[in-house]
DNA sequence: TATGGTGATTGCACAAGCTGAAATCACACT
DNA sequence: AGTGTGATTTCAGCTTGTGCAATCACCATA
């Protein structure tokens, strides 16, 4: 018999989502989740380092999956098709076949303004670390950081789109008509 | 003599901005802000709903400007371009006159992600006042989204110019360029 | 001048988030 | 058998944030 159950993390993210789909985040104490999990308050905050961080646990991994894509892309591409395209890639392996439980993720952290703001927290890393590396690709900085922005806004379009319900296109399918949409907007100005 | 010192939210986002600025915004606590400012713990949280929103106390005045200035725009002018005119009045209203301000209050901002979090947090229900006002003028809501964001991005780009020590120009007349260089950088690309 | 309402400030008690330090103890390795 | 590792736990404490009741100068009105 071993001395713990497996997989501590795994339980606390379970029931967090749980948790917060049920009663909402502020309703729920650390406490509550660390029971849930057959775990201590103590132990929760051993394995994340506050309350929100324990629905963001897929964030570092997607984005270490767009750095490796982007960095593996043809260099010759113009920089935005280069974020474009590992976006598309991530969205296909990573998002499409867990739909459900994305938008249910989605759904809780849309219901909760700190959620919301730890969410743009990370995406603003996930912004910085693709200009990183285009800038590392030979783009100048500020281009860089545009293109990152512009990629990374479209993305949010399209997102919208793929979690409204009855919506039955693609993640990777709807990215680039938001793209279009962009083009055409910022092409109109001036 | 009256019964309080004048001036008590002032006197209280002075006394942050400051302590802050010494010794960082989680070095510091609460008590030792109010006792500063020559209040108590009890009456900083009667003005402000928590610790991080004394810096922000000027963000829904510009939310209210830029605001009614897109309200105000030609009707027929694209929406990025009422946007962008909305942020350079404002930005020569309310921006450039305190730029060392705006300047030392971006630097606390900038070295903390607590704080970072909170001012993502303010641009993303700015974008999205401005798409409600752009899909009120008959944007449809998609696009709104798009411009409002594209817009927000462009400001952004603008503003890190803009604080860069040795800068020389005002914010209002680097906005364009950041505006071409989005275009461009989205145009590139297929 | 008297009177009573207003409202900014305060003290107190308490929930909840979060942290450092020390103790526990199955498991693996020797 | 003996020892070290490391995930978990307990505990004590600090900080943030809130509800509630009390204070008391100021002000409008009689």
């Amino acid at each position: 018999m071993p001395r713990w159950k497996p997989d501590a993390v795994d339980r606390l993210q379970a029931a967090a989502l749980d948790l917060f789909d049920e009663q909402g985040f502020e309703r729920t104490t650390v406490a509550e989740i660390a029971q849930r999990a057959e775990l201590t308050q103590r132990t929760f905050f051993n394995h994340f380092p506050d309350k929100r961080e324990v629905l963001f646990g897929m964030s570092s991994q997607l984005q270490q999956e767009i750095v490796s894509e982007i960095e593996a892309a043809d260099h010759d591409l113009p920089p935005l098709d280069a974020v474009l395209g590992a976006l598309e890639v991530v969205a296909d392996k990573l998002l499409e076949s867990r739909r459900d439980v994305v938008v249910r993720r989605y759904a809780v952290i849309a219901a909760n303004p700190e959620l919301q703001e730890r969410e743009l927290g990370k995406n603003a890393v996930l912004t910085e670390a693709i200009a990183a590396v285009l800038t590392a690709r030979g783009c100048d900085p500020a281009t860089a950081f545009l293109a990152a922005g512009a990629a990374m806004l479209a993305q949010q379009a399209a997102f919208q789109r793929w979690t409204r319900p009855g919506e039955t296109r693609t993640l990777r399918d709807l990215l680039p008509d938001a793209v279009r949409a962009l083009r055409t907007t910022v092409d109109r100005a001036s």
